[in-house]
DNA sequence: TACCGTATTGATCAAGTGATCAACAAGTGG
DNA sequence: CCACTTGTTGATCACTTGATCAATACGGTA
């Protein structure tokens, strides 16, 4: 179970080394959240002393910021690549929203909560939010876009419009990381309020 | 400038010295989140020795869950004041949705956002921060049901409806820790957003 | 096989955390 | 005016954090 107490010492490229720590930094970042991101824990996640994170890491801000970044653009690829199966342009909000707001997802919101909170005073994290950010709202403007090109959508500022979806998922989430029960009926009351911002009744979020 | 070395003691009744510690706690929560009220700093801030701090309170955890409880239902009691003075139901809600959202409230956005983060982890803060939720959520369906009632919004579920408020100004708030900028025309999108949770037009929102 | 560049170790430092407690003194009651 | 209760001090402990660096030893190379 526990590795012997002379622990045989294994040399590996750098590279390689450097992944192996970047996903013990993300290991326990969706485990733990991001506040629980050391030094020491990353070192012994990753079966190695605390020293070689040290020599790897440009300081544990970096490898926190990275984690964050790495674990939320994988999320958004993983959410795109949900959508990119269905084809009418309101009912790919509808699945994008029932992924992200299914409850299953404390994990990384936790993370995205932390990174506000990190990056509100730590400007390298703020930097690397808002760049996550951004690719979340591209993503979600897209969509929009889809469905004003369509005639499904009423046609308005699609970037904006993004935002705002991004901020209903996101304070929905928030709100779950402290109250799991309690909210009644999210699915038909996202979609009221989402399907206002689109200009369409709610019925077509639900795939017609 | 500094006080003089010699710091000469000054006895306090033991409930003016918690408010003292209490408003201390605060003012470090709102200049610099809720992670930066530490022992010492709150010992340092009221201008007291470190050993006091842990003598009046009952560990850290209790002291931030406290700070963040005060500060969060004094803006409570706050909006609402501000909301009394109007009598349309949809004009209420409208002044209530500027206010939150003018982006002068960062500081206490932040003190949400980390609560949210530490309550994911620490029960002791989870549970003061579904209380504070509870109060908000009470407010903002009363004034649903206020509208209900009156026949100017759409029949429905109040309190669903006002989680869902409280997620979309959360949303938009913890956004604009990161990224201040961006956001553009918040305003009337909110409007929107919320008249179609409301089943009220954008205008009403605005005052008629 | 012996060498040697370098990946890796782990002890160590300085700083900061919450918490404890014997000693001190302010100010009230006798 | 002197006691004595009790609010207050500040040194101290045990622990965690990020970071540094001399010493070690792995593993490809000659």
């Amino acid at each position: 179970m526990s590795e012997t107490s002379t622990a045989r010492r294994v040399r590996k490229t750098p590279d390689q080394r450097r992944a192996e720590l970047a996903a013990a930094a993300r290991g326990i970042a969706l485990e733990q959240g991001l506040d629980a991101v050391t030094l020491r824990a990353v070192a012994s996640r990753a079966g190695v002393a605390p020293g070689l994170v040290a020599h790897y890491v440009d300081g544990m801000e970096a490898l926190v910021a990275d984690a964050f970044g790495d674990l939320v653009s994988a999320e958004l690829a993983e959410v795109a690549a949900l959508i990119s199966a269905v084809d009418d342009p309101a009912a790919r909000i509808g699945v994008l929203l029932e992924t992200l707001l299914d409850g299953s997802r404390t994990d990384i919101t936790l993370v995205w909560v932390q990174a506000w909170g990190l990056g509100a005073r730590a400007e390298t994290v703020a930097a690397r939010v808002r760049a996550e950010m951004d690719d979340w709202q591209r993503v979600l403007a897209a969509e929009v876009e889809r469905g004003m090109d369509a005639g499904v959508f009423a046609v308005g500022d699609a970037d904006a419009i993004a935002w705002h979806l991004l901020a209903i998922i996101d304070g929905l989430n928030a709100h779950s990381l402290v109250r799991w029960d309690g909210q009644p009926d999210r699915r038909g009351l996202v979609q009221r309020a989402v399907a206002g911002l689109l200009g369409v009744t709610p019925e077509r979020l639900r795939g017609r």
